[in-house]
DNA sequence: CTGTTAGCGCGTTCAA
DNA sequence: TTGAACGCGCTAACAG
């Protein structure tokens, strides 16, 4: 019971005076004289005094946090928005709750559920890759509480986003090539329902007609853009002997099979084949100097959804705005930023 | 106000019956009739009623919940240990507050004040690179609220801790590259008043001794383990001369650096050097096969540090155990696991 | 089985 | 400038 969880109570009994006062005093009101702060802070102080921040935000009926859910923090992508994220809410005095789906729809529903309950004045959320269905939502809908999606939305009208335009960045990536010299790209695109990379996909075609080059549908590889895809298909790709001199890879994983296999069988990528990679993991980094990458900005991301996200809150009519901030990727070339 | 915050006595209301009759049912206590319990919890659906968690724990005095204070999520191994926490948290009920000390001791010392604050139940802590001083870890002492270290522990006697054993780490590292049949083995260490990398180095001494090679201080070589200074080091040592058939790194990104500059030169790894290093990240992964990594075991040690903590905060006489947990490293092969 | 009463710790009336 | 009283939403004690 004693493990010292002073109350205001107790500290206004030392004192004899009211515990009303010892909480105005606490809060620093202009309402109590400077005699008394100073008594009440110092007594405070010796006392081991710790506000109950449950107490007090049942009381005033908010609890000065956001929650935050995304499918893994351990993806560098994620963690960076989150760094972002935090940065922000810091700064504006708000708690971060960070939540995990693990891609998976039904921890997403718990998280909800939990953070409702713990009466979050916001929410900020990355959808899992088992998100079809998104009921769940609505419950923070018909709680009032604002939220707002950021690189992985929904698409649902009304709703809030920060999202990346992946339809430039595919452009650029290509454009890049080109000009690199490049005639004949391929592009590792992703599975074919997400949008992200039907996007990339059409900044891909988009780069080469603006450039006079022809689209070629065999061009175009899909798979689930794992390590192990893009081994395969460099493997077949070379056994069937079709010619290229340029790879756009919807993400960095395939990119490091392609580049890891070529590296085995000694080809040499700088010269013959130039890569682009979208980059989420410091990886590419790492793996070869020809791998350019299209960087997404995990950081101010966070902080632009943040920002929206505070934005609303603070908008209490219960009538949310309904925005979509597009951000854009960054092409950074290896060979040129380092050594 | 009318957001839909619904409370048990606005269906009490409804239900002509008391709230605590209400709150029992919600409750899934025995002493209500199955009858009720199905009234109750249906109106409470229909009426879109969500348990306010504040006011429940504040009544109860617990938050069923646990603080992790990292340096920073990013890293891979601190989100693998995060992972593991959260999944024991997880299956015994308790939500997870994940917070950042961005390796400062301000925002370490805050982090710790606002867990208090917030009521959690224990608290698990990597500490920063700045801190040297512990007091603030007091004042859990104070609140009787339970915690532990993991990974990066302090040197107070009397703490909970659960810790990588680097010595054998290191000295498993080295016993490998001699039975591939290294005959002259260098070292690449960190900082030497940082308790891991004296371990490291321990043991790759004692491995040495143990099969009859001498320990020359030659082969050591000290360094901040960045990827720039694994580049500088090797370029240095072949400048010299100096002869070396395996190397052992204390971090991944040391080793990095040194890969990439060999394979700039043309020089093959696999055949001619060795290299064991210290793997966090996923990227050492993908480098190269050559690269043996001693593996940390992020996720187990998650494990094994939140069942400690929860074991202490059930412990409710407000005597904790002292208990030092040392977790064995894997050496994984890159070789034999991969292609 | 259900109702009554009394708080958890704090902040905000309304008086003085 | 301070005190008294009340209530945030929920649960636990004791009744009945």
């Amino acid at each position: 019971m004693d493990t010292g969880k002073v109350t205001i109570h107790d500290i206004a009994r030392r004192l004899n005076i009211d515990s009303s006062t010892v909480s105005r005093a606490l809060n620093d009101s202009p309402r109590v004289s400077q005699k008394t702060k100073d008594k009440i802070s110092e007594m405070a102080q010796s006392m081991g005094y710790q506000r109950n921040l449950m107490a007090s935000n049942l009381r005033k009926n908010v609890s000065n946090s956001i929650g935050v859910v995304v499918p893994r923090i351990s993806r560098h992508f994620f963690s960076s928005v989150i760094q972002g994220i935090e940065e922000t809410a810091y700064n504006t005095g708000y708690s971060v709750f960070i939540c995990q789906s693990l891609e998976e729809l039904e921890r997403e529903r718990n998280i909800i559920k939990t953070l409702v309950a713990n009466r979050v004045d916001g929410v900020l959320i990355s959808i899992s890759m088992e998100t079809s269905n998104y009921d769940h939502f609505q419950l923070l809908n018909k709680q009032g509480v604002p939220y707002v999606f950021f690189d992985r939305h929904c698409d649902i009208v009304g709703n809030n986003n920060v999202i990346i335009n992946d339809f430039k960045g595919g452009y650029d990536a290509t454009k890049h090539l080109i000009s690199k010299g490049c005639k004949s790209i391929i592009h590792f695109s992703g599975p074919g329902h997400l949008e992200i990379y039907k996007n990339r996909l059409g900044g891909y075609k988009e780069a080469l007609i603006d450039s006079g080059f022809p689209f070629k549908e065999e061009h175009v590889i899909s798979s689930k853009l794992m390590e192990s895809d893009g081994i395969g298909i460099i493997k077949s790709l070379l056994e069937k002997g079709v010619e290229f001199d340029g790879i756009f890879c919807a993400n960095d994983h395939v990119a490091i099979g392609a580049i890891k296999f070529m590296n085995n069988l000694g080809i040499k990528i700088p010269e013959e084949v130039a890569i682009v990679g979208f980059n989420n993991e410091p990886v590419s980094n790492v793996i070869t100097p020809s791998l350019t990458t299209i960087h997404q900005p995990g950081f101010e991301m966070g902080i632009k959804a943040a920002e929206l996200l505070i934005k609303n809150m603070k908008n209490q009519n219960g009538i949310f705005t309904s925005e979509t901030i597009m951000m854009d990727t960054n092409l950074i070339e290896r060979n040129s930023s380092r050594r």
